[in-house]
DNA sequence: TCTTATGTTCAAGCTACTTGCCTAATCTGT
DNA sequence: ACAGATTAGGCAAGTAGCTTGAACATAAGA
């Protein structure tokens, strides 16, 4: 194989990406936690660390302000995260994930390993680890968000 | 770099997946093609060799057949695509690309090139056509669906 | 032929967004 | 200190892109 090709690559990229988020969606959901949208993941992974506010996650995720509080309104709902006072800024409130929330956290990152566990197995750990320092390397550095 | 880590496999992965996305479907709006949005791309795939039937078209993006059917009407009213009687079975309409969606699918193909071009030059072409290779090993064999 | 399966369409409803406007709190310049 | 601009969030209404349910036409099989 001497020449790349763009079309194939981007079949591949799209295809495995795919692929990716309906193996992470299905072993979250086998986990107990079948309320859940791949789209609530990627609010999860902006809130984990420390919360955020609306307006933060909406940036996030890409999506206008109301509907990053609809989104949340939703999670509190379901149990996932909670809304207190933001203690920088009377305006804004604080996002963050209840325990609920951390164990679907956890969940799904058991998830991506059950759903990365059978690429090692057919390109072997060299090339899975080559793989994964290239995408890193050609990733743009912003926010993760869902692929539309 | 002696072992992979799935999280990070999967952030870049999503990031590189959403980011050739974006660039293809700037690349396409760039053509003068601003009125489509990438699952169209995905349909555009599917009709491109041969054409397709409604429910052909819906199986592949992975939506009911009345799914297909509006976005096929969506299509036909912008003269990407055009219906006319299926050859073989009476019930069925067959639907192709028009000469303006050839013109777009290669406007696709250009963008993709173009966002696929500055991996290149990151990687080299060696390690580029070692990630296709990889991606399309580990690819599953169905067909390309919108991510979600 | 009669029954069942398949391809498509019509109609209605739902959900996750959007735009537009509003209030409350914070920041900035004088 | 204070008036104006900016920022955080919420409320209401509208919309795009799907869904389910039902109907009808053609095809395939007993």
């Amino acid at each position: 194989m001497q020449h790349h090709d763009p079309q194939a690559l981007a079949v591949g990229l799209l295809s495995v990406s795919r692929a990716l988020v309906d193996g992470i969606s299905a072993g979250v959901r086998a986990r107990g936690f079948d309320d859940l949208r791949p789209a609530h993941g990627f609010a999860f992974a902006r809130l984990a660390p420390d919360g955020a506010s609306i307006t933060q996650l909406a940036e996030h995720l890409d999506v206008t302000r109301q509907a990053a509080a609809q989104l949340v309104d939703e999670l509190i709902v379901k149990g996932y995260v909670q809304r207190s006072r933001h203690p920088d800024d009377a305006r804004a409130r604080l996002i963050t994930l209840t325990d609920r929330g951390w164990a679907c956290t956890r969940a799904a990152e058991a998830a991506t390993a059950d759903a990365v566990r059978p690429w090692a197995a057919i390109l072997g750990e060299q090339r899975l680890c080559a793989l994964q320092d290239d995408l890193l390397r050609i990733a743009p550095h912003g926010p993760l968000r869902p692929t539309w």
